[in-house]
DNA sequence: CATGATGACGCT
DNA sequence: AGCGTCAT
């Protein structure tokens, strides 16, 4: 057994040649497209709520200038940019309807996918590609002179501590020119398995850097929509280098920065420690940036955190992600829902019936349109609310199979879910009004 | 009153 | 199966 597996080709640490493409404030870049007329002016994107502007969820770069963010208000902003243009996202069925951007968002992977098999989509406007056949190619096409590397196109490129690109070309030439100038260093930092994929780290990113530069040209040519890249060996890495140079820019994260890039940031930034766990990581490790997380060794953080939690920590704090990009490139869900924040909590079945309704309708072309497109149907239902309850929100959750199905199956289903899991669906005594207000 | 609408995934 | 977290 443990013979046989030194022959299977092992999936190494710095092997691949991750892309993380994001495109620059979407739903903004789709209604410029969509209304010419409003390009190079303040945009932002709002849904639609009569209440203070409507909830603001993209901003373009025009707008952020003045200040504008997401979270904030319609209203405030036009106090900070008067001359802001608010896009409204389209309302059907008396609901915020984003298919728009869907749609838009699968042109995109569309051109997206000609460039790797090994495409995941992580959201409408998000998606990685492991190029790093591609770049493995291109290597070999250039030690036999088959392929030179064209530095105009690398124009909008950056590297992570180099104050420009041309900086870190520089440094691979030399190195080409003294191959172990820098051996010693390397031996002293790297596992000696590692040692010839660290030695071709840095030119086998910048060729996945003229990957990504031909990737997004190839999506601003064919659908009009700029995007920013980061380019690393893992996912974690190449979302954390997009993010640095933007918009319509790709970022190149040298291995050999890595260390010192993550001594002065901040633990958040890294994607899975934005939220709570990340608070709890800083308070029990004292801690502020993710450098400081290489400090403990593997067993201690097993021990603060989980074995799981622990070591995966200990590796991304070195910088090292195994996590592969798995390739998907349809959703695997479909859903809808709606709020009814304050006064607008559903307090009588009438307005329930009504709502299930329209969410339902919703629900129901799309997985039409989805078995149309991809031939695929689906097979479970779950049905979520929030109820009042005495202030609080409490969340509730029912699924049920789903063999044969329409429009009226799917409000029929969901309206039993909320009956049957509900202690008093009516207040006692009423035909109508609900025990619990929904939100 | 009040980001909201989606989607993926981990824990138990 | 149901709940919670994290992300855009």
């Amino acid at each position: 057994m443990a013979s046989a597996r030194i022959h299977v080709s092992m999936q190494s640490k710095y092997d691949r040649v991750v892309l993380l493409v994001d495109m620059d404030c979407f739903f903004c870049q789709v209604e410029e497209k969509q209304h010419p007329e409003y390009r190079n002016r303040p945009l932002a994107v709002v849904q639609y709520n009569p209440w203070r502007g409507g909830g603001i969820i993209a901003v373009n770069y025009a707008a952020r200038a003045k200040g504008v963010t997401r979270h904030m208000r319609g209203d405030e902003a036009k106090d900070l940019c008067p001359e802001i243009v608010l896009c409204q996202v389209p309302n059907i069925r008396e609901k915020a309807d984003t298919s728009k951007y869907r749609d838009a968002g699968k042109e995109v992977a569309n051109v997206l996918q000609r460039f790797t098999k090994l495409l995941e989509r992580a959201s409408v406007d998000e998606a990685y590609l492991d190029i790093t056949e591609t770049v493995n190619h291109r290597m070999q096409q250039m030690q036999s002179g088959a392929f030179a590397l064209q530095p105009q196109e690398l124009v909008n490129t950056f590297a992570v501590g180099y104050p420009n690109i041309g900086d870190f070309v520089n440094k691979i030439t030399n190195r080409f020119a003294n191959p172990y100038m820098d051996d010693e260093r390397f031996q002293m930092s790297y596992d000696q398995n590692d040692l010839p994929a660290v030695r071709q780290s840095d030119i086998r990113l910048l060729i996945g850097a003229s990957v990504a530069g031909e990737v997004r040209a190839a999506v601003k040519k064919e659908t009009g929509y700029e995007c920013s890249a980061g380019i690393a060996h893992n996912k974690i890495l190449a979302k954390l280098a997009a993010g640095m140079n933007k918009p319509n820019k790709q970022t190149i994260l040298p291995l050999a920065e890595t260390a010192s890039f993550f001594d002065s940031l901040p633990v958040g930034k890294i994607k899975g420690l934005g939220g709570k766990f990340g608070e709890v990581v800083c308070e029990t490790l004292g801690i502020k940036f993710m450098g400081q997380v290489v400090k403990f060794t593997e067993v201690e953080l097993q021990r603060k955190f989980d074995e799981k939690n622990g070591t995966w920590l200990f590796n991304i704090s070195r910088g090292i992600d195994m996590e592969a990009v798995t390739p998907r490139f349809y959703s695997k869900s479909i859903g809808c829902c709606k709020k009814f924040p304050g006064r607008n909590n559903i307090t009588g079945l009438k307005t329930l019936q009504h709502w299930l309704g329209e969410l339902s309708s919703e629900i129901n072309d799309r997985l039409e349109k989805d078995f149309i497109e991809n031939n695929r149907r689906a097979k479970q239902m779950v049905v979520q609310y929030v109820q009042d309850i005495d202030g609080e929100e409490v969340a509730s959750s029912r699924s049920t199979a789903l063999k044969d199905y329409d429009q009226e199956s799917i409000v029929r289903f969901s309206l039993d879910l909320i009956k049957a899991n509900t202690k008093t669906f009516l207040r006692p005594g009423s035909e109508s009004a609900l025990n619990n207000a929904i939100k």
